[in-house]
DNA sequence: AAGTTCATACAGAAAAAACTGTACAGAGTT
DNA sequence: AACTCTGTACAGTTTTTTCTGTATGAACTT
């Protein structure tokens, strides 16, 4: 990466860093889908093309930014999985590079963010049906009340089906038979 | 939803409201996955309980915002396909409903949003690719340099690869595949 | 144990995004 | 045609997020 190893011919090192700057450019804004910085995108691109292992220090220096940018959004891209920690006896800074398994990379992430926010809402969902169900009991509740609790219940009970079903959908990606149904390339 | 029905027994209508706006909370929250904003997210849930179909003058009122916000709040959604526009006659506003079915919902954002970026990044890639071929073919391309541009071209074509099965995914999805594979239910 | 080197916590600065009020264009009504 | 009502574009303000520099504690070296 760095131009002084004498191989690099100046004009043939800025054409390659010319491609892979555009590479980056679009797939970084397009992991703005995953819910990460354009920055960080931008990061996980640098790390994408390094030819080995980097360190904070040097993402640092190619991304022009500061180390603590660099430990913050190497630290959300290990939450996603997209980036490795790599151990290198010998040196005492931390080294990470890209997980290239892109198909593991997207189902990690649907397994872990995706489930997050299936049990949560599920959790919500049953919690309000619970109380309508309370309320719907009590002896002053109203023809018209009853209608709307009814109507509310119906929905939401059309909602944790839909959960369940995710909930399913996230359990057969963690399994691979998606891999069944859309088989990987070779 | 207004309390100046008198079938409204106040109290019951705030017990109702209560539980109603935990469950906007929840389902909002968890929509920054679908890149929407938190206060977006809850108009959704409104929209989600509205007993009938709501006007931009009446979300805003709920809601304790500029119709503008919910002007443009109503847009996302609808761009997502999570809301709906209905017509009325007899009224000149415009009225809007969430989607129900939430499958298609689910579906929808898939086919719309990941489909985006996976042609982007395609095409950046396939760019990419020419671009480095016609480097490598210089006569004044080093050794070291073939080398560095053998192992980009291996790197993006595996993401190529990657990209081709997402898109694949993603028909599976629109063709309504995934539903052999994980029913819904009932 | 003293001295390095490293990653990260934290507070403040800079940048980006969300939100609002005003203004205006288009559709509908009189 | 004049008038009214509705949705949105736009500019400015507020809020949130991102980024940086400094400080600190942990791990390693001497």
């Amino acid at each position: 990466m760095s131009l002084d190893q004498n191989e690099w011919n100046e004009q043939q090192y800025e054409a390659v860093q010319r491609i892979r700057k555009r590479v980056i450019e679009v797939v970084g804004r397009n992991m703005e889908l995953y819910g990460v910085t354009l920055s960080t995108g931008h990061l996980y691109g640098l790390l994408f093309f390094a030819d080995k292992p980097m360190t904070l220090d040097e993402m640092g220096r190619e991304m022009q930014m500061s180390k603590t940018s660099m430990s913050t959004g190497v630290r959300t891209l290990l939450d996603l999985k997209m980036v490795n920690k790599v151990w290198e006896k010998g040196s005492r800074k931390d080294l990470y590079e890209v997980e290239y398994d892109w198909y593991q990379t997207f189902t990690d992430y649907f397994a872990t963010q995706w489930r997050r926010a299936v049990e949560s809402n599920m959790q919500a969902l049953r919690r309000a049906m619970k109380e309508i169900e309370r309320l719907a009991q009590q002896p002053d509740t109203s023809e018209f009340m009853a209608g709307v609790l009814q109507k509310d219940l119906e929905k939401i009970r059309q909602a944790e089906s839909y959960y369940r079903w995710l909930d399913r959908v996230i359990d057969a990606m963690e399994e691979g038979q998606l891999f069944d149904l859309v088989p990987r390339e070779s």
